[in-house]
DNA sequence: TTGTACGCGTTATCAA
DNA sequence: TTGATAACGCGTACAA
């Protein structure tokens, strides 16, 4: 006499035990329709009685071509991906506008050919999160889903919504502003330069071999004032990642060692400044450093960084009404954003 | 002359190009079953030629059952949910048994009536994160739908595994510790008590009033060692609010003030610190401070923080793997993790 | 090795 | 206000 097992009743079920015909119920729960309150309430007693958790998700997509669901598909791995405040501003803006709206967001990590099968996870559109390496291929295998995409800061792409920053142009500005600080010996603490991630000093091969897109506009724009202006890509954007490019660029020769550093995120500018200070070199009395972001530093450091400040919730709302706008049958444009420079307490004239 | 609508083209349509029938294009997307070179490399051709996609995802769940999605409830809004580094970790965790296998995780932001609806998500299960406010009102929609249930650290449930840990118990060590010490006068900063987040003094009212299992949990063992032990509720695990009740704690009569403080996180304790030192408090000298969690503290502060280490990353994974065992038709069965108390640089013995 | 038949659980359309 | 019918796009017995 075992318990019989209890398998997910159907509208079909419900129905039936309320002696009505599918069609009937299903507009019970859809609530589009004329129902009578008697039968309403036939068929909600009926659900009640076996315990139907509504019309299934599956079924109804399938029927409505719609899943309520909007793809993220970031590069790192999960956490990783999350670890960055500018990722997590998006989010939140991206939240705002699609999971208030009732959307779930799907978060795909996906690096190459590893991870998820982007061509078979259940979405109705993709929001492309830090793909600028190998974008192309994730694209190609999006789009043949005929589904919206909309790419955060990546290279313009046909059919594809940008969302782009001024990265290039905003780091010019954050440069001139050292170079009219007098300062002439500068050094880069740049961004992960590509999937591998690996920390060490900028090359032309490394460069050039590079995928990531944001990484390479800020420091095209830092060469459009220094030229020749070398550095070290970390491995993350994180405050350990700048102490140990900080160490590296900071060891050597007082007489020879940069007078100024442009790290490419906020947190990167933050560890140079601990591996500053350690090291006995004063900031900004002896060296000045440049951030990027424009992010709460709460107890990270008691300077007020100099920094451009990047939209960064703007940018995951402006996504989220794109996605939305085509979701809507409309053919939203790209978006571009500027940054601006913030100047704090981290920047002096060169010693 | 426009240019017609190119709709999504479907495995019948892939089939006729090629001249077969569905079912045996089927198979060659499947991989299962046998099918002839010929014949596959002709439905590969048709394939292309129409730009088709593969099998659309939903279809094949509503024919398989299963939809390779595995929600993930969270209590907050989206950012603020994964600013935690708990979180994070638990997410690290369950990307690698979970994400790595080519299952997608939905994100569901849920508080209460508001937010995404759990019944209309298509899922083949769910980890619950954050939830242990209201917690039983969304299992309850949940497990209508006869889909596994992993909640992390949330009061037992029938029919939910529960990935648990010792918060009661190792806050007790941690007191212990304090006690051993010789303080006496111990205050509590912690985490927020339900889903206002609101900071503010703990009363007996409000810690009746709330609903956050864990934070409950940690005062318990607190007052298990320091029974009347008062203290402030913060409104989230960041530094700002550590330093902000910090100030709120130590700003009194130094003859009052507490000679050691427990925070619930490690980032409350960095604020707590920072505070400390900005009233010029010496840590651990003056004041003592105790953490949870065990996260890196990369330049937040230069002490090496007392805190009670939790094993998140195998939480994470713990859950995970309950997840996938659930799926392929076993009964997993709950976990217990344990903290370990690390003993810093934060606690001294008592002024 | 391939094709036929059917159903997964819904919802849209139309007629009653 | 309700019900019958037909898809939505696919996978899987089973038969050929």
């Amino acid at each position: 006499m075992s318990e019989p097992a209890n398998p997910r009743p159907t509208l079909a079920a419900v129905a039936a035990l309320a002696g009505v015909s599918a069609s009937t119920a299903s507009l019970v729960f859809s609530g589009a329709g004329p129902v009578s309150e008697a039968t309403r309430a036939r068929v909600r007693e009926a659900a009640a009685a076996l315990d139907y958790a509504g019309p299934d998700p599956t079924a109804r997509s399938l029927r409505r071509g719609r899943t309520g669901v909007i793809g993220v598909v970031t590069e790192d791995r999960l956490g990783e991906a999350f670890r960055d405040p500018i990722n997590l501003a998006l989010l939140d803006g991206l939240g705002e506008e699609l999971a208030d709206e009732g959307y779930g967001l799907l978060v795909l990590p996906w690096s190459g050919p590893a991870g998820v099968d982007l061509s078979a996870a259940p979405m109705d559109a993709a929001v492309l999160l830090g793909c600028s390496a190998d974008l192309a291929r994730s694209v190609e295998a999006l789009q043949r889903r005929r589904i919206p995409l909309v790419a955060i800061e990546a290279p313009a792409l046909p059919g594809v919504v940008g969302i782009d920053l001024d990265n290039a142009e905003a780091t010019r500005r954050g440069a001139t502003l050292l170079r009219e600080l007098g300062h002439e010996r500068v050094a880069l603490v740049t961004l992960p330069l590509d999937l591998d991630r690996t920390r060490g000093p900028l090359t032309p091969e490394r460069e050039a071999a590079g995928s990531a897109f944001t990484a390479a506009e800020r420091i095209r724009g830092a060469r459009s004032v220094f030229p020749d202006t070398a550095g070290i890509s970390a491995a993350g954007s994180s405050v350990a990642e700048g102490h140990a490019a900080g160490l590296a660029l900071l060891g050597g020769d007082p007489a020879h060692r940069p007078t100024a550093i442009i790290a490419q995120s906020d947190l990167l500018a933050a560890g140079v400044i601990l591996a500053a200070e350690e090291l006995g070199i004063a900031v900004p009395d002896q060296l000045s450093v440049l951030g990027f972001d424009g992010i709460r530093l709460d107890g990270i450091t008691t300077h007020r960084l100099t920094t451009l400040v990047q939209p960064a919730i703007e940018k995951g709302r402006a996504a989220g009404r794109a996605v939305r706008e085509a979701l809507a049958g409309g053919a939203p444009s790209s978006v571009a954003f500027v940054s601006s420079l913030r100047v704090g307490t981290t920047t002096a004239p060169a010693p």
